[in-house]
DNA sequence: CATCTATTCAATAAGTTTATTGAATAGATG
DNA sequence: CATCTATTCAATAAACTTATTGAATAGATG
């Protein structure tokens, strides 16, 4: 094989794989994956495509072998196929935060509606935990709690919030997280409570970025 | 705005930033760059297509801000943006070798053709050059040493080193690297002193990793 | 100031990707 | 075994991407 050959075919094959990853819908779908698996109607559901659109976006991202598959009487449960996928899903989200200024405008603005101030990161987080105490809450839906959680977090969906937030311990920082820097669980979360009263902050990205960094998370059967 | 407008135009605004990579050209712009700043038509030559087409593909990348240009007589030379730039072209790399069986076995079968054997990682060299000499060999075109290289590393190109193999010292390991695990300069050089009996292996990964990685480089002015 | 040169632009035709339909399938459940 | 249900398949039209031309431009050089 001569070299302009190979190479052709080496950034071919590449190419293959960034095209699969150069779609909207299939990157929401990546970044929802990453909370746990889901079935095609969910995954439909939730990203607001029909089911047979979401079936084919979900087949080109098979066919690259980004996701796998297992079967459930009815139901087909899509997952990442490793930890390799998030991490570059992760790397064009940071490339996309700090080339696109209308991005991280966009991003801005929106939480800046929501009244939102302070963010935690990760390290800021773990950094605090030794020292005091803190209220951390996982604002995303009951079922992904389940598929996994930052240890010591109680599950508290937004839809569940305003009927226990009372219950929440006082004189502690509340720490609130979601799926990652582009959902507003978080903030929602936190707008509210701070309107009751609480000392309330999210965290600056999300359980699978916590989970990729090789921090211990917590798992129910 | 409401919630799904925001998710859309976020994932969209990264979306055309993955679509500019989605481009096996393009990618292979972005790996020569890599190595430092390249005129117009350096880079079609390189990769050969046509001035206008490198051109066009060029500005998509400009386009996402991924390139930066400065002008110097009658040439205008592109380089990447950031190391940012590098790094998402690297996990998907990364992703490509690790996903795409026929990537890896396209890597693994052309360089077996060259008889080449062992591969040295970047770490592996860091912590020999602690213990023993070793003679580091760049065997890329002499400008790209110039714009860049590992401190130590002889400037060795291919086309000269017929001409200076004899000049070597011996009794020592000479590891020879080029542009990255796409670039197949190593493997020639390799094969080729192992031939006059030197002791040589390749590093796996090229200039622009051993950069990244926050290792010191050298440049000549 | 005329000429030269590297790069970009514009138009086009061929090829790819996408969402929408509605029908087909494969496996579970009564 | 008939029925139901979640998912996939196939066909299509519209929207994008691409390489190829050849012409235009902008700046440098004599």
């Amino acid at each position: 094989m001569e070299k302009r050959e190979f190479k052709d075919r080496v950034y071919q094959g590449i190419t293959q794989l960034t095209k699969a990853l150069a779609n909207s819908h299939r990157v929401e779908i990546v970044e929802l994956l990453a909370q746990g698996e889901k079935t095609v109607e969910h995954i439909a559901a939730e990203t607001g495509v029909s089911v047979a659109n979401a079936s084919q976006h979900l087949q080109v991202l098979k066919g690259v072998q980004l996701l796998a598959t297992r079967r459930q009487g009815n139901h087909i449960f899509y997952r990442l196929a490793n930890d390799t996928v998030f991490a570059a899903w992760q790397s064009l989200r940071t490339l996309g935060l700090l080339q696109l200024a209308e991005v991280a405008q966009l991003v801005h603005d929106f939480r800046d509606e929501r009244h939102t101030l302070e963010r935690l990161s990760i390290e800021e987080l773990v950094e605090r935990q030794l020292n005091e105490p803190v209220v951390l809450l996982d604002v995303r839906p009951a079922e992904e709690y389940r598929l996994g959680h930052i240890p010591q977090a109680l599950s508290m969906p937004l839809t569940e919030l305003a009927e226990h937030a009372r219950a929440l311990p006082t004189g502690q920082l509340v720490v609130a997280y979601c799926r990652g820097p582009f959902c507003v669980f978080a903030d929602e979360a936190v707008t509210y409570l701070r309107g009751l009263g609480y000392p309330a902050v999210c965290l600056s990205e999300g359980y699978p970025d916590w989970k990729q960094r090789g921090l211990p998370v917590a798992i129910l059967n």
